[in-house]
DNA sequence: GCAAATTTGTTCGTATGTATT
DNA sequence: CAATACATACGAACAAATTTG
């Protein structure tokens, strides 16, 4: 046995998608026909289907077959940029390449106080178990689940007269803007932290991605005047309709026009 | 059937991993024991490994068991840093944060002219086909394999007096300071495009990871004081040990003691 | 060095459940 | 309700990798 029969299957197909043979959104062969086509059993077809599945190629649908995904046209956030250029624009100064026609829309935020974990409280420097208040909401790009983001802020802020924080509104003059104009705190500059892993059972909900996709998880952290963190900000994008562009350098050429991503 | 029988197996196994009543490095119960435990067949606990296989909870190794996996440190790379401070880091102006007894090594650049794909041309905003030098090398920490990285230059620049690109040694004093001293091209600035995908059978092999594992993959367009793409470095980073932080912002506090990952 | 034992990997056949049309 | 298609589960057999005696 050179290869298992399951991969030569797999690979057969795989081969026959990247050439354009089986087009994006077209349905593959049922089992039993791919069990007829290889000579094989319907198990082990399906071990070459679950393989394609894996690697994001094809999707099952129960009752109806299997279809060869669609790639979405990506879509492009800039983290580097002038931190005064954030305001109006949410948590994440989000440029978008190439989105000329795009539509963001964002949930109003889920506005609760809760003991973050320790991946928050560490970041924002203080002790696990202090109590945040997190703004929670969920973003669509053209009507597609896009990313999930979670800003936490330290309860101290609403004392110091920061109320709106604690409505479930949208602020949307920018949360930086309205911190700095209700309590005097400018943010001087922001860490990006950026990290890969599975989605969890929500992420996989409601981004519609299965258990073994990837999803980023990028830990923004801004600080203040006097360079402490002012809040910590847990953005979650899949990894499959999602790139990041980060500039170093003053007044290089804008990307849109190059360095476009494969079609 | 409230839940799939492999799911409930996976489940219970993953929960003794997450409260260490599995602890790292140590070996599952084999196959058959399993097969006894939870009276399933020995497919439905395969079912059940595969998922974890999948999480990346637990790995298997032919003829001796399955072992849960071994957390590695993981490594940090700044992305973002002044373009002066790289010369003599390679293209890559890695600062490791947390990393002050470890070890980087690369192997001496494989050297080649070829036609590049798309994805660099285009970058390089050459025609495509355009014959371009390719310098190739695997990063290592720790004898631990880290990142394939591969940088592409024009001909052109071979013409123009930087000879040395075409020779497969390490160029110490850094490849941009070799530019800028050799033909007179300074890099002002460069664009970190970041992608996450699966692995190629290359990438599996060196890195040792599954196919269903992910990669960063990072496009480096660095930019000469014409403001025109001088090279594209492109390297892949497996997802499990690498993670990213982008600064912006001057005099931000060093992550180097607050922002660890969880333990 | 070799053979046996152990453990995971592949493949088949079969039966039944669940989702969709 | 029936037909179709994928999902789960079991049992069995043999192959391949590794360790042990």
């Amino acid at each position: 046995m050179a290869q298992p029969l399951y991969l030569q299957i797999a690979d057969d197909l795989e081969e026959q998608i990247r050439s354009g043979d089986l087009s994006p959104g077209s349905q593959l062969p049922t089992e039993d026909d791919l069990r007829d086509k290889y000579r094989a059993s319907r198990n082990t077809v399906r071990d070459a289907i679950k393989r394609l599945v894996g690697q994001g190629l094809v999707e099952t649908r129960p009752g109806q077959g299997t279809f060869v995904t669609t790639k979405v046209d990506p879509f492009v956030t800039v983290l580097t940029g002038k931190p005064a250029i954030a305001g109006g624009e949410g948590p994440f100064y989000l440029s978008e390449v190439n989105a000329e026609h795009r539509k963001p829309f964002r949930t109003t935020p889920r506005v609760e106080v809760q003991t973050a974990p320790g991946m928050i409280t560490r970041r924002l420097r203080v002790p696990s178990g202090t109590h945040l208040v997190s703004r929670h909401e969920q973003r669509y790009i053209d009507d597609l689940p896009w990313s999930l983001q979670t800003s936490f802020y330290p309860m101290e802020f609403i004392a110091r007269g920061a109320t709106r924080l604690l409505i479930a509104e949208d602020i949307t003059q920018g949360a930086v803007d309205y911190l700095a104009e209700a309590i005097g705190l400018e943010q001087i500059g922001y860490r990006d932290w950026i990290t890969a892993r599975r989605p969890d059972s929500n992420e996989q909900r409601f981004f519609r991605i299965s258990h073994d996709s990837t999803v980023f998880e990028i830990f923004r952290t801004g600080f203040d005047q006097h360079r402490k963190p002012m809040r910590v900000t847990v953005t979650v994008f899949p990894a499959d309709r999602n790139q990041f562009i980060v500039n170093t350098g003053d007044d290089l050429p804008d990307p849109r026009y190059d360095d476009l991503p494969d079609a």
